[in-house]
DNA sequence: CTATATTAGACAGTGCAGCTGCCCAATAGC
DNA sequence: GCTATTGGGCAGCTGCACTGTCTAATATAG
């Protein structure tokens, strides 16, 4: 199919398509001449899985490009993938502080018996969080995330059960995606969800 | 204090302060003359949430402005102050589809026995998610989000009870803004932290 | 085989968000 | 009185994610 037809079918503009083509995000297609090239399914799922990251999960193109990268790069091998994709955090992401005292996200790790990388930036995120409520009055260190990392790793322990079934390496691969970014709003929402719901139990019974 | 003081303590640039002034983040000082005002200490510490709200989790200048009106004005009532500030999300938000199908989500929240208000926008991006996901060929739907609504809901627990402790109102309703905002990237990234640690034991053992 | 439409590719331009710099008149403090 | 700082307003800047336009080559209908 040509790109006016790729375009109707995954509902992205034209000129939104060739920007995608051009940064990266989108294989170029198989060119039949200086003025046609020809595109595939595999293209009408990839910009599908481009708009979801960015439209849905709220990463920038460039956030989107790292991701795509690391799934065609390490697509056989899973846990070098999840690693690889864990450095992608919407907009600026943490804003890498060298002298944040990170003994405290140490101290959560030993104790809840996670061996986790030097420089997975989940870490700087949390020591980020937890100087931000500090500096705003509150009485907040790492034991008070001991309740809620219990129940992340439950969480883990769903994404990674709904891995095993697929065989093919690459469907594998982007489903690791799909289930790290696309669920995470959502499971913000779910939470939002159960406070409003508690919240009416609590103080509206 | 004046504006320079303001912005030394707070680590906000003058210019800076004075956009937040404009756009109505941050209340005005106490004028002493035409070109002179007073701030004050809860000046600083309005500041240092702003840049919590919109630096750390993410929030446009305009929601984080929603979410501090909606502080101010019922503090005195966490519930119907959690049900506004339910309505913020980062950046576009969902993109409000009046078409979609959200009986799935009602279908949920019966399985879960949460009564949640008709309008919350949480809804929505559950619905958004569900309907991604399948569109990229993933057997996805509400059943599959129990497990982590049960957890969702565990969390919630854990939330409101951290409410449980002041008396008065203002900080109480600082304190429902910041564990419902400012926790969300830190749960996201321990779920991240518990992902690595699994695929570690899964595939690495 | 001509006339009209479409296309790939390059690049400039647009719209918006979030600041940032600059100017001016009015103090403050010495 | 004199110099430095301030409040307020507004224009301008930067980065991002597109979007529109142009050109030459090609497809396709008549």
């Amino acid at each position: 199919m040509r790109i006016s037809e790729l375009s109707r079918r995954s509902g992205v503009a034209t000129a939104t398509i060739k920007y995608y083509l051009r940064e990266g995000l989108l294989p170029p297609g198989r060119a039949t001449a200086a003025t046609q090239a020809e595109y595939g399914e595999s293209h009408v799922r990839r910009l599908r899985l481009i708009r979801a990251l960015i439209g849905v999960r709220g990463l920038s193109v460039s956030a989107a490009k790292d991701v795509l990268d690391a799934v065609s790069e390490y697509a056989t091998d899973t846990h070098e993938l999840l690693g690889l994709v864990f450095g992608v955090w919407p907009a600026s992401g943490p804003a890498k502080d060298e002298d944040a005292d990170d003994s405290e996200v140490g101290a959560l790790l030993a104790q809840m018996g996670w061996k986790v990388s030097e420089h997975n930036p989940a870490r700087d995120v949390i020591t980020q969080t937890l100087q931000t409520l500090r500096s705003l009055g509150m009485d907040y260190d790492w034991h008070s995330l001991v309740p809620y990392a219990q129940l992340a790793e439950k969480t883990a322990t769903l994404d990674l059960d709904q891995l095993e079934g697929p065989d093919d390496p690459l469907e594998k691969a982007e489903r690791a995606v799909l289930l790290t970014f696309l669920l995470e709003p959502a499971l913000l929402a779910l939470r939002r969800l159960a406070q409003e719901a508690e919240s009416t139990v609590r103080y509206r019974s």
